[in-house]
DNA sequence: TCTTTCTATGCAACTCGTTGCATAGACAAG
DNA sequence: CTTGTCTATGCAACGAGTTGCATAGAAAGA
């Protein structure tokens, strides 16, 4: 599991309360790992009983209060120990091609509609991660000689960018099999 | 969810039992969707009496009898109705980037040894599938002209190759910024 | 002969992840 | 003044997925 891990990373870059938390993993993080609010409450509990990391309750004003959570040195060496095990390159989990698959059996042009809908989803997330990557790395604001933390958020996010850029490619190819295949029925 | 389905699809392309199933889910479906063989049997068991599949005993000599299973009619009917159902886009989990942020707070040279093996992972995968592409579609012994099942699959099968490029590619990028950083420590 | 490997199926326990629901203060729009 | 939205936290129940273990016949190799 590594929820706990990306978790102490993302305190580590910055403290926070399970809300901002759960919000960093609808972006930025997210875009890698997901997760859920009830998950990241109920795992946050869990790492702070096991001295992983430490609470501060903040009042705000116009706000409820929050409880900033932030990474303690046990935690640190959680992170770190970690980081030096190895793990299991990824394997994938794609419905849509077992969906493409299945249109064997079905009617194919049938596909077409959904397959436009994740192209779609698929163009405005590249888009999101190219104007991340504008504002934070390659922007007139951002840093001129960044640092290693930048560099290394910088390579995961040309990653994402990447991955998107490899799936539009994918989808047109798909989109165009099912196309040709439409018309023959 | 769509284990359920996967088995569906993979039962229409070829009938067969849990083992047979579970074989399959380490190659060609299991590209894209994997499961374990008890999740498998756990599954069949309920889509059987669910009716969704049908079953046969078949003795074999040396080796145990099978079960093999079947798609009934219903299972057809749950398939084509979860075909017209929308999908949310996938979402990633890609454990490697936690680790590659998380290697600003410790020591980024300590992850080359990872990533390289990572990148050797996915070079195998890669020419395993290009195997495949060349018995199955592209090769001497491929059918001149495919049907619309052998299309479908062979997009699919791009779509991993596409992956695998895409990702030895990142992993490169990856590992020249990992080296550019280490010696600046 | 003994151990290992392959086919073949399955239970039990556990952890991970999702969904639905609940609470509660503050603010904005209608 | 009521409804909706945003911040903020949490419980309970369920479903999905993993891990460990067990059984059992046959073949292959040491």
């Amino acid at each position: 599991m590594a929820l706990e891990h990306a978790i102490l990373v993302s305190l580590l870059e910055k403290p926070g309360s399970g809300y901002e938390l759960s919000r960093r993993f609808e972006r930025s993080i997210g875009y890698f790992w997901t997760a859920t609010h009830q998950q990241i409450y109920r795992v946050l509990k869990r790492m702070e009983s096991d001295g992983w990391i430490d609470v501060r309750e903040v009042p705000q004003q116009a706000r409820p209060d929050k409880k900033e959570y932030s990474v303690a040195a046990l935690g640190r060496d959680v992170l770190s120990q970690w980081l030096h095990e190895p793990i299991e390159p990824e394997s994938v989990r794609h419905e849509l091609a077992v969906k493409i698959r299945g249109a064997a059996f079905d009617d194919p042009a049938a596909l077409i509609r959904e397959v436009e809908r994740h192209h779609q989803a698929h163009t405005d997330r590249l888009a999101h991660y190219l104007a991340g990557e504008r504002r934070d790395f390659t922007g007139p604001k951002a840093p001129a000689t960044p640092d290693a933390g930048q560099q290394l958020q910088h390579v995961v996010l040309r990653g994402g960018i990447a991955y998107e850029r490899m799936t539009l490619a994918w989808l047109d190819d798909v989109l165009d099999t099912l196309r040709r295949l439409g018309p023959e029925r």
